[in-house]
DNA sequence: TTGTACGCGTTATCAT
DNA sequence: ATGATAACGCGTACAA
């Protein structure tokens, strides 16, 4: 591992000289400097981030924090994140469980990114209060060294729901993500505001955990109770494909019986047929936009939380209510 | 930001005093040690890691490079490597991008686990010389500070070809990974060396590049030449995917006029009715002795290069050859 | 228990 | 105008 002391040594000059060269101070004279960059070549001198980042007080990566790795839109997610700091000297990692956490109060990480609600909010807090800048994408969270940039969850819920009822739907099924997800709230909430606006809409909730197996799970509950033509709104897309999968083993048909919508258009579902009916949003310029508001967070800027459009992606899953007669109860296959 | 100065201060004692509390060293007596602790503790202290990695020469944290974050199977490999880190201290942290291979050389990072085409042999050998360690997954790299955690491509893609020989295929359509791909170009390898020894299969090659777009291609090609059941081997599942759902828009039906084999066994494979046949292999041990293998390396120990083993996943994906007659040729459309 | 050198790069200050 | 000296950031660990 070669040291500016070794090129200093190399060059006889001091070690600050070969600092100011690397740097391109205009300290140093041209000729030295380039002999400097030549012997630092040669050693292939690399800087010890340990030292700078002591010196400097700033790492210049920061970290994404996620719940796992699996998740279906974290590609686009992480790839918009990345095109955000693109241009900004900034590197990004992505880490996942309590153990990792440990790289914000350290400082290895200038800045956090948090898609993770087992990161507990408490412990957030702490940190913000640390100084250390966080970008939340999954919880109402308010502290000065805090930013939020969220989902317009209530406008999507109300969108999806306004959907079917449009297409004549009066019986809604809503599988719910797990108690604690603030996405799941919000949603929920807002299904709840648009059904008391539409007293003839039944209306039922069948809690999920956001996973694809709850979804086929609930799918099989209500097939068993199905008796007329249904309208499930899934509050994520990867519950909706579980039920959609579920469903191809029985008699009933999506978009005939059953009529599904899901929640955040991931990849798998524009390959359903018929497609999956969902609400759409840009992964990749909610990871953009949270890097960017992260990056003004550091840089001291005043930074207002930020809000995700979304809109509704229709899919024949979700067709109108009255063109299926249910002539044929004995295509309800219980399996 | 409390340091140790602070709490020496605060405490009335020097700063080596605090280190050795801090590290539970028995060169301080309890009481003392039980009081530093509570003033760190009120003062919020935290280590800074700039600090103590440029002290101690590591980090404590080793990155795993990965080409992206979409792949299919990166959750179950990540979530392997974490479990094997689980009780070494070590935490993980994910990148992607030429941008982030500077945490290897700059010692933010231990060591290195690969699995990235596009990070270069020669860069990683650079690094590797100049003492760093790490872990390929995608190559053939030979140096005293790499080892390898392979899959056993070879007896992945014997098991596919021999398998549907045995179904009675005469007809055998091969599509590759990208040409820079070690998987691929070992898979195909093993694929033409059981074709040689069956002369009677007739065996062509389309190139692909492992993204589901060009399985769809490739099958729209081979739909347009089909005229007899063809044996269709893709050599991975994302690829298979892509022609299985192309194929689902014409009238060829997988298992009947084509019959379709892949590679990895995605989570996807398993949904597909009929079910995909495939090689399988487990993504969680794959991970899982990858960062054990990096561990001992850091350690020091000697490692020899590991291989993962593969399985044949039968599906009705890929049925015998003679149950289709081909009767009618209408039935091909070319959508 | 404590003083202190050390790891390494940055930068303000001082000397030529 | 150039470049050298030294303090600094913070925690570790040896010598005293």
């Amino acid at each position: 591992m070669a040291t500016i002391k070794d090129i200093a040594k190399r060059a006889g000059v001091s070690i600050s000289t070969v600092s100011y060269a690397l740097n391109g101070s205009s300290k140093v004279t041209a000729e030295t400097s380039a002999r400097i960059l030549a012997i630092a070549k040669e050693l292939h001198y690399i800087p010890n981030a340990a030292a700078r980042n002591l010196k400097k007080q700033e790492s210049k990566v920061i970290g994404v924090f996620l719940s796992d790795f699996n998740g279906a839109f974290y590609g686009e997610l992480l790839q918009g994140m990345k095109e955000g700091l693109k241009r900004s000297g900034y590197d990004l990692v992505a880490c996942s469980g309590k153990q990792s956490h440990r790289l914000l109060p350290q400082r290895m990480i200038d800045g956090a990114i948090v898609l993770d609600e087992s990161f507990s909010s408490e412990e957030l807090l702490g940190y913000a209060d640390m100084g250390h800048k966080v970008v939340v994408l999954d919880r109402d969270l308010r502290h000065p060294n805090v930013n939020q940039v969220l989902l317009d969850n209530k406008a999507g819920a109300r969108l999806a729901v306004e959907h079917l009822i449009e297409l004549g739907h009066r019986t809604l099924y809503v599988v719910t993500g797990p108690k604690g997800s603030f996405d799941s709230r919000q949603r929920l909430q807002a299904v709840k505001q648009v059904a008391a606006r539409h007293p003839h809409l039944r209306y039922k909730e069948i809690e999920g955990d956001f996973k694809k197996a709850s979804g086929a799970l609930a799918g099989l509950q209500i097939v068993q109770e199905l008796t007329e033509p249904a309208a499930v709104f899934c509050l994520n897309d990867e519950m909706a494909i579980g039920m959609y999968e579920y469903l191809t083993t029985t008699d009933v048909r999506v978009g005939r019986e059953i009529h599904l919508i899901g929640f955040d258009n991931i990849d798998a579902s524009q390959y359903m047929r018929p497609r999956l009916a969902t609400i759409d949003y840009s992964k990749r310029m909610w990871g953009w936009l949270s890097s960017e508001q992260l990056l003004k967070l550091i840089a001291g800027e005043y930074v207002e939380h930020e809000r995700i459009y979304v809109t509704l992606k229709k899919g024949d899953s979700m067709g109108p209510a009255h063109s299926s007669g249910f002539a044929e109860p004995s295509r309800l296959a219980h399996s």
